[in-house]
DNA sequence: GGCTATATATAACG
DNA sequence: CGTTATATATAGCC
């Protein structure tokens, strides 16, 4: 209320009234300065990621946020975890909600291998293994193949953007080989 | 200015200034009604949003955020994209970006496996196979996952763009397991 | 980094 | 979903 529009003249005997600094409103566009565009960077950053933190506390939902500087120092903050959140992500890429298709989770679970976590990594020649260890191998192997193959033509099978194609099929390498 | 502190009584000739109505301070816990939290959510979300974007377009930072409502629906938001930057993260993951590497084709050529144009596709058990044949099946399969980590770690050191990534990744799928 | 005035976001309500 | 009081974020300056 009583906002005098521009002239701050005289009469300012209130001591503890600091005026002359203020805010205005900036336009949003890219600041061209570069020592105000860090500044504002570092200041907004930690605003948006505070920002962020209330958010999935508040909700109870998982997010991940990412951030890259134009210099290319990277930030990320994730609930649970940024890695948890990409990976959900990627998950989803090939399998929309609005899809009447059974709803069964295709990535994120199951070992896909009869070799639990650890996976089968092996440095030595296959001559150096045993028989046991030999055939569980093979079967690794076996089902590697078999995986790729049935998860590509999943991927295939479903209209999903080219985009969401790729980052499934990133996922799921990952998922195989590691 | 001239805050009166509490009492808010009679002489509200105003016709435009409605009272009674306003905010209070909330704690950052989890909201446990439902409804309150799915309110919440949404408004807060579409804050989130809207800072972010500004934030990138202000600062010209590469930027993503994953959020995953609590009954799992999906709302992301990238600049340039959400793949470009998830990937760029996943990138970051294992290699530092200071890496000059050269810039030779990676994909195109090369049959990668020792089992020729036509591949191994066997409908058969592998018991069915003479050991002739289930050795070079064991090979295929030896030189299948090999050569998937070997390709997939190349790619991953060189800098290439996203859909050049992809696209590289993708033929080499085709290729391995067709 | 801290400060202050102002812009923005948003809780409680209709 | 619109409104309004209030909490928060932050531009400009030190």
């Amino acid at each position: 209320m009583a906002g005098n529009e521009e002239g701050e003249e005289a009469g300012e005997t209130e001591s503890d009234k600091k005026i002359g600094t203020g805010r205005k409103k900036i336009e949003i566009k890219k600041i061209e300065n570069k020592f105000s565009r860090k500044v504002t960077f570092s200041k907004r950053r930690k605003g948006l990621f505070k920002k962020t933190e209330k958010f999935c506390q508040l909700t109870d939902a998982e997010i991940a946020i990412i951030v890259f500087s134009n210099k290319g120092r990277l930030f990320s903050y994730g609930y649970p975890s940024v890695e948890h959140v990409v990976n959900r992500f990627l998950g989803e890429q090939c399998d929309d909600q609005s899809d009447p298709f059974s709803p069964e989770e295709v990535l994120e679970e199951e070992p896909l291998v009869g070799g639990g976590e650890e996976g089968y990594w092996f440095e030595e020649s296959i001559d150096d293994l045993d028989s046991t260890k030999f055939e569980e191998y093979l079967c690794y192997l076996e089902c590697l193949r078999k995986n790729l193959v049935l998860r590509v033509e999943e991927l295939i099978m479903r209209r999903t953007s080219e985009i969401d194609f790729f980052g499934g099929i990133l996922k799921l390498i990952f998922h195989l080989i590691y």
